[in-house]
DNA sequence: CATGAATGAGAGTTCATTCAT
DNA sequence: GATGAATGAACTCTCATTCAT
């Protein structure tokens, strides 16, 4: 009998559903506002109705981490295929940089957000995102061994740039380029990203 | 009459002493620790009185936002004697990153904390912010005028200057670094702001 | 046809179920960890599912209350075949004893607890219980028959043995002998027992 | 001035009515009725209020808690004067009962009731309450001393005689005489005791 | 017969804020 | 000018219970 796939369903459609409301919430009201009282509202049930689908609190933040950091890894992946190393690390870059601006709420949860979750504290959250960074580094190491980047350390070479791209989409997601008009934001970051990998990159006769 | 001055200065005074101490709560324990009450007991006044100094808990965040920027650019001034360009700009880097990490709840109220006051964001944050973000360009294109630096869109190559500094400090003040040893966390910006000035620098014979 | 009474075997094979489930969980976890939930997880069925064997939580308060009475009862029944009035009523107060100690739960909600349902207390309760009142207060009497006790009024003096041991199992059951080194209470109790009766007893020469 | 004495007052008389309301409920609806918000109601305030009176609601039964103990403690004293110990240990048992009696809410409080509090179970309850046992044990070994009862372990017989008196008391503030006219109860109380001591105690010649 | 899904009511607690004094 | 006293609104979470299926 199909009843017990169809409950299943109906099981993961509700959890959808509480874990979309709750990104909604999170975009539009920041993380203090997420409430069980609010995410119920939203989705116009009762509160003790999430608890059906979710022990607590902390098990809704923690999927919603999880989610993303899924996400994101599948991005990298479509990125693996690409031959020339240096290529692939602008690729590499960019996909992180549409994750980040297409995706802000996850992206601000994954990686900006005050860890609001015993969960993702305790459980090492790298299982899950050591996965993204070794990714990066590994690509990072090809671009060493093709000679397209100076041999150094590196861990120093992957968290520097990680770092770099990070700096650029959560000064632009928790809104402190406000100096910049907004149009121009994503010219302006192609641009660093750029020049930095320009400068990094060893000029090859 | 001197009094209207005197009560002038009371004020600010009373202010000032609030301020203090909410920094205080600030640093010693975090955001979420800084309340009304707290405040009060620390300055050993009753809450209620707060409220003759600061109209709501969102004036005293905005206050503290400021002084941040006071200080700020106060340690960016202190780098300014400095007169080799390329030079100087490491030690900017530099004071920077020390300021993030040594006052972390500021920075990360001034830099990451989504606006937990709506003053902030109505008020055309950048007023204070900018003034910072101009000494850090000027430095730039002194750099590039004196040929430390490639000639490029100098909006463009401090903003990237800026995000790598900031995604560093970001990462580690968020606790997203977990994959390195605390006790190396410095030593590794160290060395990525090193590699980064390294090859951004134009190599002169 | 015997559909009926089929019907009606199930049911209380059912109710039984929910019964002893519900007596296991509250001998095991206390009174206040009987919830409904808890039971049918036990039992393997839904909440709701007991819904239709019980009216309500009250009404399966109100069985195992019964049930109980229904041991209490037999336990002094297996004392009855004894002879001696005297060594009957001893080994009468050690039976209850041991079933307040053994069965804390049961014995708390029986007599001790608040009563938490409102059937016990609406029923006139003692359909039950005057059963194990009236086996003792016989128990006494044949006593005094038989030259063992003092003849005074039977119900006082019923009243004040069982107050007696009532004290003492209860006294331990709601922890109240911190005083005492757990191992030695049944020791002070068996001597608190002895005592009582070897004053009580008339001496015969 | 006085005005500090006044606050002080008035800060006891809050805290009176909060524990007054709590008292009542428990006698009115018992244990599990009494909450914060209820007791707020009683009294008229919000929930809020009560907890510029008492840090949690825990420190409320703690407080009453103590409260009991204080009263039965001073009734106790009132027994002291008595120079013959026979009589005063009867005088004894019949304050204890009074007190069981005319104030139930807080004997089932200190002696029936499940802990019900964190402070209550932690702080060695019986720094309070062992006073009232070490009363009633020296007043029982004056008696053995003074030849009127029978030289057997202090502890046996005290905990017998308390066991006694508490198993009256507390069968009916848990109303399980049902079996006895209300109107009886005291005089059959009475009887017993006086049956329990006429035995106990040695005719002398 | 059995249940999955849902909920109203209520628990303790905390906070920013107000206002009469 | 300062504050003690008070509160409304919120929080997370649990429970007994119902009802359409």
């Amino acid at each position: 009998m199909g009843t017990i796939e169809r409950r299943e369903r109906d099981k993961r459609k509700m959890q959808e559903l509480v874990l979309k409301a709750a990104m909604k919430l999170f975009l539009k009201e920041g993380f203090e506002k997420v409430t069980i009282r609010r995410i119920a509202e939203e989705i116009e049930y009762s509160p003790a109705t999430i608890y059906l689908y979710f022990k607590d609190k902390d098990d809704i933040l923690y999927a919603l981490h999880e989610k993303g950091f899924e996400e994101l890894y599948s991005r990298q992946q479509k990125v693996l295929p690409i031959k020339d190393p240096l290529i692939r690390l602008k690729k590499h870059a960019q996909a992180y940089i549409s994750f980040a601006l297409e995706m802000r709420e996850y992206y601000d949860l994954m990686f900006i957000m005050r860890a609001p979750s015993k969960k993702i504290k305790e459980s090492d959250e790298w299982s899950v995102g050591k996965r993204s960074y070794e990714l990066l580094k590994e690509n990072i190491v090809q671009c060493m061994d093709a000679g397209y980047l100076v041999k150094e350390d590196p861990e120093v070479v992957t968290f520097s740039f990680w770092a770099h791209v990070h700096g650029m989409v959560s000064l632009i997601i928790r809104e402190r380029c406000v100096m910049f008009p907004e149009e121009q934001l994503e010219n302006i970051v192609e641009g660093a990203l750029d020049y930095s990998l320009r400068h990094i990159a060893i000029k090859k006769k």
